[in-house]
DNA sequence: GTTCAACTTGAACGCCGTTCACGTTAGGCT
DNA sequence: AGCCTAACGTGAACGGCGTTCAAGTTGAAC
């Protein structure tokens, strides 16, 4: 039976789900779909592409309409999707984060955050620095509190505590430096209506 | 000749400079060394510890104290000194991003950074989750800074055209990020003060 | 001068991504 | 029905990687 780019992509993001990022080889894709690794590179010329795949497949509409109305709303919502797509699969964020650099897969993103902003009032300019700014940090926090879930239930068995929530939870953590964010475009916004 | 450990350290520098992360292998390393591979693994018992003493080194007393005297202008005085750290060697923040899991590195300049915070009049939370966000910003923005400024390098020569500074410099990008989390900062102590 | 710990060597192990000449399949055309 | 051709898979290798380890060598303290 014949391989298609879709069984390649597939197979590759359950090898993502069950082995992790580290474990996702070239050689572990091909044998799980029962063919030999060469076979992977007529449809993906090499590894880096495939990952790119992937990561496109994980943020696949992350940009889409918003239902929020006000624009700080609307900044919460992408974020939180965003997030929210990161942390659905496996090492997501890091994926992400390490095919960031080839870049056109958060750019759509990118630009609808830009969007926001510059509905909100700011200029185009500053509108991309500040969706930069948000994606580095949702980029970061999510990387972080993804190794931390994985330390976690690696420790959890050994040493009995489990802990597995920190004070505030994730979630909490994530929307205080989100909200920093959005409180800095906001006093932005207010100098200009001063002027 | 026998090595010692800082031998070691020094010369995995050497090879970062000069061929970046991606080249900088044990071998290379060995070889440039003049000995055989093997003999790394009695002065570090393997590459990550390596890479982590790297690390270390790149960002030894980058939390010292500050000259600025207002909150902050001691952050932005330790956020552009970070970021100056990162950008002194190739690869520098992607380095410090990927080692930056297996933590104690960059906690000092964390716990640098909360002090702050506190001193600014937040909680120990909120400092706390202060100097993270800050933290995933500076390394974010500046991975990505990196990673441009080679791709210009490579890309200079092969089309002519070098732009190498994009409409606003790199720094000035860094800086707005920077003024968006501060002014947040400064929104939520506003607020505490207002109550 | 002997001893013993501190180091290095040499060679291997098992993995990796990638390439390529060569077989095989499948489906449209006559 | 039979062929042709493009699409796709095989098998085997290449060079490189991190890491290990028994066996050798060095050098300083006694």
């Amino acid at each position: 039976m014949q391989l298609r780019r879709a069984d390649v992509l597939e197979g590759a993001i359950s090898i993502l789900d069950e082995y992790g990022l580290g474990d996702l080889t070239m050689r572990r894709v091909a044998t799980s779909l029962h063919v030999q690794p060469g076979a992977l590179y007529w449809h993906f010329k090499d590894k880096q592409t495939l990952l790119g795949a992937i990561a496109d497949s994980l943020l696949a509409d992350v940009d889409a309409p918003t239902e929020q109305e006000n624009w700080d709303g609307q900044l919460r919502e992408l974020a939180h999707r965003l997030r929210d797509r990161l942390l659905s699969h496996r090492d997501g964020a890091e994926l992400v984060a390490a095919t960031y650099a080839s870049r056109m897969v958060t750019n759509r993103i990118r630009e609808r955050i830009a969007a926001v902003g510059i509905r909100a009032g700011l200029s185009r300019d500053e509108s991309e620095l500040t969706a930069d700014t948000l994606l580095y940090y949702i980029l970061g926090h999510t990387v972080d509190e993804q190794a931390r879930m994985q330390m976690d239930s690696m420790g959890a068995l050994a040493d009995g505590t489990s802990p597995l929530f920190e004070k505030p939870d994730p979630t909490s953590r994530f929307d205080f430096g989100l909200a920093l964010l959005v409180d800095g475009v906001r006093s932005r916004l207010g100098d200009r209506a001063r002027a």
